[in-house]
DNA sequence: CTGAAAGCGCTTACAG
DNA sequence: CTGAAAGCGCTTACAG
């Protein structure tokens, strides 16, 4: 307060009748900081045909930032080369980054930037970042899909991702997980990597002659179910399938999926919170976070044939 | 060009070896836009617990705007007295107004907003808005309904909301559709207003002698057939139930749930050229559009008892 | 307690 | 063809 009461009321009232409103553009131009949060996919391929994890997490995210007086701008199809430079535009105060890869060029990338990050849904890079991570324990998640099959009676498993996510960083956690984990108790495993749609992945299958498949997302293991049953394939009678994520949609496939639930909102929720510390200037404490997964047994599981 | 390219070609490599990036907000506030548009949504309840709806709708939207090089800022939880002046602090170029209230004092604040309004989901005024107004035929939209009702030999039909969204646009337009619809038909109708959380339903309903009910969203059907399983009342040999929406929710009720669909991602990305338009400069042509609705016939209705 | 100036980083119109 | 100034609408530090 610098002005006397009465001076004051007398400029809302002057301010109230001209209608005048505070320009936010210049007041963020001066103060350096938007009050405005990005959340970055590297590749959206549309909110409602993509996985329903997307919209779980756009939910935590926005549910921090709103009740924060924050604002949020969805980033996608920005030039890869040049994400530095739209997260440095001034625009944002901090974005939070899906599926952040972990190459080093990408972490150089990630030093140079001038606003706070938080990675969702990417485990830290064992050579530092500066950004904090968010990620859900794959690895215990798959330990639960394997497990799960396993008390089943499933001795042979396959685990399968599209090629294009290669370099995805839970989709290589997930695998690596997976590999680990059956050759620990079964002394072998097949990796399917299939080209994208999942065509030929029946051939592909039959020739691994496993008995139970792990998707790396619930959308994968939805494409796989179609493709078996245009093949004639019983699941779960002849082949097991579980998926990733444990979003409604694996309420609405045929047959309904066993899945590894992550606890996306929370996480995106936590992300924000996090985020909005380091905007606010505070260090955080932790460099990551895991949160753990749950398994959700539904129909696509059964005894192995 | 206004300088030599050899020139040019000098200060972008110094640019580049500075890491300079041009600052948005600086732009922004000399050219008094922003590449920004917002949408609005006066009541998300989260996008996740939420209609499916809502992710649709964005993601019609995000697909227009980021193919012509926009951002998409979600504007939630804003106060209501104050919208006009959020919108107004020059941060976005238009707006996308999500169940636009209609009273008049509510297009009256639309009369004065600084930027262009493209409401989605509720039809135009009668009495004239600055706003373009893009919409579903819900009158056609609820005909479908009735008639499927109609032809399975119903004939006693009831229509079902929650009292706080008596004044939600496309609820009042399904609920006077229907009104009009069935008391050409059958002579006698009956509008059941329920309160949040549909406390005390089946009892309303059951005065109500029917033997189908129209839900006006999907969502609220969903809540309706979980009431009528705790109260045993089989859907859909004792009762018949219809929603609208029809996203994939409606595959994942029990039973799989009849409704009438409405384009939301077209109509949503319609009204995203529509903005980008106006914010142009361009006069919108039509004031108004709507959409046809059709009806995906699923497990939740059947000939009456 | 109050007023006036400087400056955030751009773009545009103007002068040379 | 190029440089320098004005101004977008704020906030902050300074002077009175």
């Amino acid at each position: 307060m610098r002005v006397s009461e009465e001076r004051a009321e007398h400029i809302r009232a002057v301010a109230k009748r001209l209608n005048y409103r505070v320009n936010a553009v210049a007041r963020n131009l001066r103060k350096s900081k938007t009050q405005t949060i990005g959340v970055l996919f590297e590749n959206l391929k549309g909110l409602a045909d993509g996985p329903l994890y997307t919209t779980h997490l756009l939910d935590g995210v926005a549910s921090v930032l709103f009740h924060r007086g924050y604002r949020l701008t969805l980033l996608a199809g920005i030039d890869h080369n040049d994400i530095i430079g739209s997260l440095g535009d001034g625009q944002l105060d901090g974005v939070i980054w899906c599926k952040l890869a972990r190459d080093e060029e990408t972490v150089a990338l990630i030093h140079k930037s001038p606003i706070p990050i938080v990675a969702i849904n990417a485990a830290a890079p064992s050579y530092g970042s500066d950004a904090v991570y968010v990620t859900c324990d794959n690895t215990g998640g798959i330990e639960l899909a394997v497990d799960h099959l396993w008390n089943l009676g499933h001795r042979r498993f396959s685990f399968l991702y599209e090629s294009e996510e290669v370099n995805t960083p839970d989709c290589v956690d997930r695998r690596d997980a997976f590999q680990k984990e059956v050759v620990t108790r079964a002394g072998k495993t097949a990796i399917v990597e299939c080209s994208w749609k999942l065509e030929g992945i029946v051939d592909q299958l039959s020739a691994t002659e496993c008995t139970a498949v792990i998707c790396w997302t619930e959308r994968l293991a939805g494409l796989l179910l179609e493709k078996l049953r245009d093949a004639k394939i019983e699941v779960p009678s002849q082949l097991s399938v579980i998926g990733f994520d444990s979003t409604q949609f694996c309420e609405t496939t045929t047959p309904r999926l066993t899945a590894v639930r992550q606890p996306i909102r929370e996480m995106a929720a936590f992300a924000a919170e996090t985020l909005l510390n380091l905007v606010a200037g505070e260090k955080s404490d932790q460099h990551s976070k895991v949160f753990p997964c749950t398994l959700d047994v539904r129909n696509s599981t059964a005894p192995a044939a």
